[in-house]
DNA sequence: CATCAGGGCCCTG
DNA sequence: CAGGGCCCTGAT
């Protein structure tokens, strides 16, 4: 039960969208989170204190404002709260400017509607780097179903529980916490083979092999072979992270089987069973989203899953397999 | 009941 | 550089 609450109150550069900005409709639920439309429950683990936070929207997309509650188990200096702050405001884009990007996409047929309707929306991510890479690891030759499964039996073990405002939520664990862990005692969960690229990564992290911040501050060559150097890291989890934790919006190297289908109907409508070759589709995303395709890409993609939370789209629920 | 593929990656030959 | 194996689960 976390007692001491605070309140920050954060200023997203405009154009700012709340809603896609914090939640991510195609991503798979997992219990350290919570959303309704104009708020946002997480936890989170920041400088070894477990978190729980609260997102309020009390803006509008060309006036933003966004309201932080901060809940704490200690006392919470001045100082933590306002690198809290800055670390919020990076891995949420906050300060992201798109201007550039808005005006490029409005000219353009497929993304130009959709830029406008989603106004402001950044690609969503919430986690660390080391959360965001057990994230990846469970994605991996997994269902849906199969990934939560995990990520439940995991928090459940390792992680920790936090109660604020109401809610009863899973809080990540520190990589020093599971470096003791054996393989074995991992493979209980049923991960399976993925035990021994957690316990790696884990490993890593404790190790101070890898230092986000660092990272941050490096190249993106720098960054992919770092990432690429973790055993269980291929070029698709390195993908997905140097877009979402690293945010480089032309991101775009690879496209697996199942969102090489997806593109390929919503930008080209050509069925399932007869999708556009992956090195097409990256030569055209190339071409006509250059240093912005990760994001514009992402776009297309979030406006497809937020539709689905309305209306049935066969097609679409024939690739997911729950 | 058996078989297979799933939002990859590692390792071997 | 191609292809088999890996954990487990639900679909067929």
């Amino acid at each position: 039960m976390l007692s001491r609450c605070y309140s920050l109150e954060l200023s997203p550069v405009a154009p700012f969208n709340f809603d896609a900005t914090l939640h991510d409709p195609s991503h798979f639920p997992t219990g350290d989170l919570e959303w309704q439309p104009g708020t946002l429950w997480r936890t989170m683990l920041w400088e070894g204190r477990p978190l729980g936070l609260k997102f309020e929207n009390q803006g509008t997309v060309a006036r933003p404002r966004l309201a932080l509650s901060v809940w704490s188990g200690r006392e919470l200096s001045p100082a933590f709260l306002e690198r809290l702050a800055r670390e919020i405001v990076y891995r949420y884009s906050l300060d992201l400017d798109l201007a550039d990007f808005n005006a490029k996409a409005h000219r353009d047929p497929v993304l130009g509607p959709i830029a406008l309707k989603w106004r402001g929306m950044r690609s969503c991510n919430h986690s660390s780097l080391y959360e965001y890479l057990i994230i990846a690891i469970l994605l991996q030759n997994a269902t849906v179903r199969r990934s939560v499964q995990m990520m439940e039996a995991l928090f459940e073990r390792y992680g920790t529980r936090l109660q604020f405002d109401g809610k009863s939520l899973h809080c990540f664990w520190p990589a020093q916490k599971l470096v003791q862990v054996t393989e074995e005692e991992l493979r209980t969960l049923k991960v399976g083979y993925r035990a021994r690229s957690i316990k790696r990564i884990t490993q890593a992290f404790a190790a101070g092999d890898l230092d986000e911040f660092e990272l941050r501050e490096q190249t993106y060559e720098e960054q992919r072979g770092a990432l690429m150097r973790l055993y269980g890291v291929g070029p698709a989890s390195a993908g997905y992270i140097l877009s979402d934790v690293f945010h480089h919006l032309d991101e775009l190297r690879h496209i697996s089987p199942w969102e090489q289908k997806i593109y390929s109907k919503l930008f080209f409508d050509r069925e399932p069973s007869d999708p556009v070759p992956e090195q097409e589709l990256l030569r055209f995303f190339e071409e006509r989203y250059s240093r912005y395709k990760m994001l514009a890409v992402h776009y297309v993609w979030a406006d497809l899953w937020w539709k689905r939370r309305n209306e049935r789209i066969d097609w679409l629920e024939d690739l997911i397999r729950l």
